[in-house]
DNA sequence: GTCTATAATTTGATAGAC
DNA sequence: GTCTATCAAATTATAGAC
């Protein structure tokens, strides 16, 4: 792994558990071993190293998707996979989805980073809408926000309430 | 309306648009015309200021609400009236919840801002589980935290991508 | 690519006068 | 309650050497 990809990493942990201004370029060249001046050399600013984070973040987790019509023609549910995707990263990663922190302050954030949150939500939500008509559901735009809405939010009450139960019920259907 | 208060007021809104590191004394104290010093007068420490704001936002918040069972006894569905409080702080306000973007960052707060916001969180799912008990849902519980989940992550969507439409779309039922 | 050195600013907090 | 003065630390960022 480059070092530019160990910052990133680095950095998604820290926005993960605390938002944009919960890293530092001093923190992160600490812990992938060089000095704060050459996170400089990979990332002119703050602002940049945090869109690009942002567009890494959608990339890989669209990617991790797949697209919903090849799920449904190979028998999986595919808003069950998008559960299982946020899932993974309350259980497994004990963090937040790095978009729903980000998006939380929104308004206080560069213009870039703005951006790629936005692009974040756009693209789930296209990828939800796709996922339910191929569900049939009688309407696939507003079940696609629904969903991301309650997942992003049983999220983010399980981590401050410290109990996955809540996401667990929150998004099981009765 | 006194100093402390006045500072509280600016917190609030600092808060709901960048997070817990949204505000510095400095700041607030510029905005209410005194010195930092003197807000530690009032607050000894940062941490003591976000308590003390989340602990009044909460009690502010359940106060407007008011009781599921005398809402329901005149008439109204107190889901309609939780709901509707969370779209004027969406519309009127354009802030997030303050507790919704503190819980995204949940992780990284001083220990007595999260237990604030975990009692934020505790008593509405308390007065969305009597509400929904009120209007005989087979499951109080589960219904609890899909609507707090669902309203939460459709604000900071909604605020995210600076349409409201999403909100009602995420909170119209069909 | 990474370093040393450093600038300019902001921050949370304290001491002590009034 | 509010002030002046001040501190120690952290932050983003740049210049220039290697």
């Amino acid at each position: 792994m480059s070092k530019k990809e160990e910052l990133l990493k680095a950095a998604q942990d820290k926005v993960r558990l605390g938002g944009y201004s919960n890293f530092s370029f001093r923190e992160l060249a600490s812990e992938v071993g060089i000095k704060s001046a050459s996170v400089h050399y990979h990332f002119p600013t703050k602002a940049d190293l945090g869109a690009e984070l942002a567009h890494h973040y959608t990339n890989s987790f669209l990617a991790a998707l797949g697209e919903p019509d090849e799920l449904k023609a190979s028998g999986k549910n595919p808003i069950e996979v998008y559960t299982q995707l946020f899932r993974g990263a309350l259980v497994t990663d004990k963090k937040m989805c790095l978009c729903g922190l980000l998006g939380a302050e929104s308004d206080s954030l560069p213009d870039k980073v703005r951006l790629e949150v936005q692009r974040f939500f756009n693209h789930n939500l296209q990828w939800l809408k796709a996922a339910h008509l191929a569900n049939d559901e009688p309407n696939p735009a507003q079940a696609a926000i629904k969903t991301v809405s309650l997942l992003e939010g049983a999220m983010m009450i399980s981590k401050t309430l410290d109990d996955n139960s809540y996401f667990e019920l929150a998004t099981q259907t009765v």
